[in-house]
DNA sequence: GTCTATATTCAGATAGAC
DNA sequence: GTCTATCTGAATATAGAC
């Protein structure tokens, strides 16, 4: 019905090989999915949708990724967060630092594995994983015996956010800039990267 | 194949009605319901496995609830939580104690709910409103201009920190005493709390 | 009151034509 | 390189038997 991308383009250098317009096509199909993964799901998330919005064929999609989990897999990869490392007591600027850019913008990829998080098996380990990965470097530079959970809970308290603003969009969180969010954020995450000779047990 | 549990109970008294035996049929499936969708969430919960699971046939679910969409609406519905009010000194410590009990054992309703939170839409508006309403509350016991980012982020803090032992499971996270998560979030929590005029800006 | 049997819909995947 | 046509499986929902 519709005439798809499949006429190849004849320009004046007679560029564009059939191995480059392959190349464009998956590309363009691996950024859709992208966006509808992240919009939707995995579960919800259909290949027929995909390769409708791609103005490419569903089986189309199959033949170039193999199944839909592998798609899936693909289009979540990411590349792993900046390290966070140096003097303990600038752990907490480095998380901030990292926030606001997670608040400004995150990578599509990241939001569909973050969509996911909660139905899809290999989402919720994606994410797991990568929270394990930030823990480490994290919890090395804190002396506290509970290290572990401090920075288990600086990484809830960053995920919670994110998914609040980006994901559910409450009120509130939607519209602030990422320097206000921030700001309000630096009691918390310094209290919580503190090392406990600096910050007394609470009353009771 | 397998014994129904359709025989009516004859006991001593010769209790029991059929309606007596409808009502328990209907609550045991919904029990189930609740902790399937809790486990799966809603695209992945199917009313066959809550079906065999509740030892009944899946046409019976349907014949009770009348769809899965009403079955899930049934399954996730939940008593609002203890208004938080009170002087604004305490607004921290009731979240506190609010959190407290969450950590200590979520409802299945409400986890349910939370498990389809990024992929279901009618979940993703309930948990919207449960935090809106909340954020209601607080807000009129805060006089600062952004008392809406503030209670909006003490929101997002509870949501990760849930999330992230109930249904993430993450590390630190899952093991940790109420009490040690709560006393580590304190200052978190009173710091978003607290009026700006005892929190005067950070540098920069 | 509960079950059997089935209609219907839809999505992932396959095979082969163009 | 991309599309058409189809197979297969699974799940919700319905109708009527027992």
């Amino acid at each position: 019905m519709q005439r798809p991308y499949n006429e190849r383009m004849v320009d004046s250098a007679h560029r564009t090989s059939r191995a480059d317009q392959r190349r464009q096509t998956e590309a363009r199909i691996l950024a859709v999915a992208r966006q509808v993964f992240s919009e939707y799901g995995y579960d919800r998330a259909t290949i027929r949708a995909i390769a409708s919005k791609a103005k490419v064929n569903p089986g189309l999609v199959i033949h170039y990724y193999g199944s839909k989990e592998r798609l899936f897999a693909e289009a979540t990869r990411t590349t792993p967060d900046e390290p966070i490392a140096g003097p303990p007591d600038q752990v907490a600027e480095q998380l901030l630092a990292a926030l606001h850019a997670k608040l400004t913008e995150e990578p599509t990829a990241t939001l569909a594995m973050l969509r996911s998080m909660l139905t899809h098996p290999e989402a919720a380990h994606g994410v797991r994983e990568a929270l394990r990965h930030q823990q480490r470097q994290i919890s090395l530079g804190l002396s506290a015996d509970d290290a572990l959970l401090r920075t288990a809970l600086t990484g809830a308290i960053t995920l919670g956010v994110v998914v609040g603003r980006h994901l559910l969009q409450l009120d509130g969180l939607r519209d602030a800039s990422p320097e206000q969010i921030t700001d309000l954020l630096r009691p918390c995450l310094e209290s919580l990267t503190r090392s406990p000779a600096e910050e007394p047990s609470a009353e009771r």
